[in-house]
DNA sequence: CGTCCTTGTTGAGCAGTGGTCAACCGATCA
DNA sequence: TGATCGGTTGACCACTGCTCAACAAGGACG
């Protein structure tokens, strides 16, 4: 694939095809300490091209980055037929393995990206929102206060540093690590709806 | 500062100098997005001079983060002489303190860094596991089982991503989040040491 | 079947940055 | 005052992100 004779692609397949390299190097090490001229090269084309679809090197992050934040979400879909307890578990699960599969690509992917580029760093919080939103959805509490949110969105937070951590040596079994990722979420959201005992400046004061 | 004369300094000095000014940087930008010759220059010194102390830059880093990483930990020290929950309680009230003055340079050390470098990844994972000690010996709790160590790691992370998350226009008063952190962590751990109702595959089976 | 033309593609070259090294000179001491 | 130790310098190298004018693949058209 390296010096192939000059071959024209559609730029929509170009694309594709350098995003898709990006995907199989980030899991090799983080994006920006890939050197353009090894992925013009993995890729069988000169350095110009690259920057003729990504202007900079930081587009090309950016579209790598985007990618692999769809990959994470589209593999974490559930069946919405599926009552919501269910597929907050088939969720959990799904991204337990994901991260199983992808260790160091998504840890690469959340810590490489936001390294004060504003734009990456957007793509990773808006994961968490999304999650963060499934989520809620499948809760259906209703009103969804701050702190129940709050407290949603750091249990995802919670769950993915308790599932990279188990990924590095935890001795708990699989189903072990799911289950106390569910239990977890709900006690977090038990006591934000309201069974904490609160002291005098109670936190679920907004909640109605 | 800029162009005075050559100046001599004791080479401890000049480290701590360099690692003073390196943490300043932290503040405004990701380290290794600054460049060398910009450290020298505000240091009024030459390049090659600060490749003598620090063979490469990521050795520069390297230190400014574990810098910070102490200034951390020193900062939210709690008096050993106060009864563990009220310990627990000022510790949160520290942290939140010290990233309310310090977010950029916090997200800049958790996350500009590690990419890919397993030494500076390593500063700020044994940071957590000092977090993680720390309540555990707060908690008092015996035995340290898997599930409350790691509820009580993934509590930190969570503590983590609901500050990060709250010092960027979260709407909640400064002690309703303090409190929400706190109760957050009893609802964990009391979840984690056998309150949390179990399915057929017991989380706590491990538990005495 | 030959020519044209669109546009995907190239590669030489520039600027900036991490890193090296032999020489330099300020301080201390005989 | 001269020697010497070591903190300090600045020229130099290699590499990498990025630019740009020129090139050529492949379909359109006669």
């Amino acid at each position: 694939m390296a010096n192939a004779p000059r071959t024209r692609l559609e730029p929509e397949a170009r694309r594709a095809q350098l995003v898709g390299l990006g995907l199989q190097m980030l899991s090799t090490r983080p994006l920006d300490k890939v050197a353009i001229d090894d992925i013009a090269a993995e890729a069988g084309i000169s350095r110009g091209l690259l920057f003729h679809y990504f202007p900079t090197k930081r587009d090309f992050h950016l579209a790598v980055a985007r990618a692999a934040a769809r990959q994470l979400l589209d593999r974490t879909q559930t069946d919405p037929a599926l009552p919501p307890i269910e597929q907050l578990r088939a969720g959990v699960e799904a991204f337990v393995d994901h991260l199983t599969d992808n260790r160091d690509a998504y840890v690469a992917f959340i810590r490489g990206s936001s390294g004060g580029d504003p734009e990456l760093l957007q793509v990773y919080e808006s994961t968490r929102t999304a999650f963060t939103g499934r989520v809620l959805a499948g809760l259906g509490i209703e009103p969804v206060t701050t702190p129940l949110r709050t407290v949603v969105r750091g249990w995802v937070a919670f769950t993915e540093e308790v599932t990279v951590d188990w990924l590095s040596g935890g001795d708990l079994e699989r189903q072990e690590l799911i289950t106390l990722l569910n239990e977890a979420l709900v006690s977090l959201v038990t006591g934000a709806t309201g069974g904490w005992p609160l002291d005098d400046r109670g936190i679920v004061a907004d909640r109605g």
